[in-house]
DNA sequence: CAACTTTCTCCACTCACAGGACAAAGAAGA
DNA sequence: TCTTCTTTGTCCTGTGAGTGGAGAAAGTTG
């Protein structure tokens, strides 16, 4: 199953592949656009990449006027694995080299098992995609977890929510099972590198990516990489006080961002409102199914029902107003909305977008587009795939 | 009066000149342990930079046990000028290469009368110091001013306490005025360059910088580099709402942070307290000056006035409640106060502490110095100095 | 004074890279 | 079909970057 995968040899070569990553198969005229290396010693890196199996001859291309280019693209049978560690569920896919999702597997399961079954989880649905015969090995995998993460080492640091995980050697224990190179990150940062690399985010330099699960956090990406912080715990806004002397929060403190919204908090103040009487739409729904989730209420603002419009208003004025401090004081180009309350959609957005640009200054938000990611579900497992094929992609 | 001064030739000689710069005269063989490089190759380089002016020989280090290596240093004859143009004075200042302050002018002066004013009086200053004898000529020029900046361009864009400098192209004229290169930059950010080069800072990566003075705003280090921003209005915190429905801001909104603590709102305040018959202490301040000052409410508080205490308490628990905020975001490994209000000393330090500690999560606080800027005025013409002579210092 | 250390200089060798000459392959028009 | 032009690939040479070793120069230590 271990398989030596090649690494490219010096920059020059690391950077060909992230072409050949990031624009798809290509010729080697197209590839000479792109760097700036003259036509002999770009000929001489790519015949010693393809000396390497990490890249394939792939044909002639068309003619632009002349001689007809050869191809080269990344060995179609490279795999890398894309683990997104939930809080409620664990996402894994296989993609090629080009980062492709080939299949796509999800389970819920609660982080809170703990590092121990949560890991025998992710290998039997990285068994199963393997029988499926979509990889016969993996070339690198990234994963992510809902908490911070010491990245040099790929160990989580004291996460609130997933006890029994602090210090559990993640990049080695999973580089072990698998018998190839891994690299660990926040599940947020994985998103915005996500949505960076195939979505809304695509080759923007500074921007940020709120994620509203069932926490709240955000990724920031700053001249093209993603900071981290000192302590790995970056973009851990679910804390920051929205309300004075709000609701607590199981921090400890009180009015806590996450405690007024977030997935958690938004499904409990639609059952609080269901069982107030003040919406017979979600009051039915509960009756229908017990408890109540974001994907209720969104459903019931579709239906036209004022209270949960209410709630999804209420909760994105709190989100816009911390977000408008954070604009202010980041100055992004981008401001990217994910994660399960997605659905929410547009009410969501409309409300976030009034408080951020009511309340920053106009020379931060005048040209400044708040957006939902558009990669769903599937921007978690891309960042993945990304961030160890940066890794891999790169001299070793 | 113009100089063409020399600029390295290529990566190694710029590596080296910032070794001397910021660790002053060094022998041949020291420069050797700290650069990786061939011996060989060494003395080439050394060599080069000997030929061009921007290096001279100085003498013969002291032995380690064998041959006594060459001193070489930079050239003593360099001179940067730092300007740190703030809302109601100006500093100039010239430096050697290894940014030591030789002279420092500082003058009153309202930025608003216009940049055509202020540039007339920040060139008298800098002709005064040249007559003084500490300079023939300049080689740099760092501006700083109290306003976002399109960096490359050295452009002040919409700066709301600067009208008529929108657009103002500072660096081109002041430039043509010099003869040397010059670079400008928000006066937040040459704070933390100072403080980050020859303060408490020193040698950290990634760290805040929050500056205190008529207005309020954040130099932002990330990985090294000063995070700027998309329209370089990054760290501009004094209009993130502090206190919902506060007082009024000249912005427009209400409960901005700068509304309710800076400079100014201190001074507005402990008038009101004054004359509001709160306080003796500021109450005579009042009567004797006929306008109060973030000084006199310092002065207040060192007697005992508890008024003016709780002033500067209550000014801390704002700033601390944002400072809060911005440390769950970045995650920084140090927190550096400055600006006019540091003679608030321990007091406002106490408030800010004791608000971040008690809202931030421990991983995120529990190795987090938060400390005063020790540079204090030199602070921002350290920063200009330097932001010239990285300038300086690269290839060309 | 001998033995050892550090530093500097010089030289030969390797490798990275550019750029030009030329051949191969194709397009477009006569 | 033939000629001309363009594009692409290959080969070769020249330049400069950089390493590493030999040995000389300059010190220290006992």
């Amino acid at each position: 199953m271990r398989r030596m995968t090649a690494r490219p040899a010096n920059a020059h070569q690391a950077r060909l592949l992230r072409l050949l990553r990031d624009g798809g198969p290509n010729s080697r005229a197209q590839l000479g656009d792109q760097i700036d290396l003259s036509r002999s010693k770009l000929a001489v890196e790519v015949d010693r990449l393809l000396e390497t199996d990490l890249v394939v001859a792939d044909g002639l291309a068309a003619s632009r006027g002349g001689r007809r280019s050869h191809n080269v693209r990344l060995n179609p049978g490279l795999r890398f694995l894309g683990v997104d560690i939930g809080a409620t569920s664990v996402d894994v896919a296989v993609t090629n080299a080009e980062l492709e999702i080939l299949g796509h597997l999800n389970q819920p399961m609660d982080v809170r098992e703990g590092p121990v079954a949560v890991f025998e989880q992710v290998l039997s649905m990285a068994a199963k995609l393997r029988a499926s015969g979509l990889a016969e090995g993996f070339d690198g995998a990234g994963i992510g977890v809902p908490g911070p993460v010491r990245f040099p080492e790929g160990v989580p640091v004291a996460p609130p929510i997933m006890p029994g995980w602090d210090g559990f050697p993640v990049r080695e224990a999973l580089s072990q099972e698998l018998g190839c190179p891994v690299m660990v990150d926040n599940d947020v940062n994985l998103m915005a590198m996500g949505e960076r690399h195939a979505g809304v985010a695509r080759s923007v330099g500074d921007f940020l990516c709120v994620k509203i699960g069932t926490g709240i956090g955000c990724g920031i990406v700053a001249g093209g990489d993603v900071h981290r912080g000192v302590t790995g715990s970056a973009g851990d806004i679910g804390h920051i006080q929205a309300v004075p002397d709000g609701r607590p929060c199981a921090c400890g403190n009180r009015g806590c961002l996450e405690a007024h919204f977030s997935g958690a908090a938004l499904a409990r103040d639609a059952v609080e409102a269901a069982q107030q009487g003040l919406s017979e739409e979600l009051a039915s729904r509960l009756a229908a199914n017990g408890t109540l989730t974001a994907v209720d209420v969104a459903a019931a603002a579709a239906a036209g029902d004022a209270t949960a419009l209410d709630l999804i208003r209420e909760g994105g004025n709190r989100v816009g107003q911390v977000i408008a401090g954070l604009v202010s004081f980041f100055n992004p180009g981008l401001v990217v909305i994910g994660g399960g309350v997605t659905g929410l959609g547009h009410n969501l957005l409309a409300a976030i977008r009034t408080q951020v640009y009511r309340q920053s200054l106009p020379l931060a938000t005048g040209n400044l587009p708040i957006v939902l990611g558009e990669l769903g579900p599937t921007a978690g497992v891309i960042g993945a795939a990304r961030l160890i094929s940066d890794h891999v992609f790169s001299p070793a």
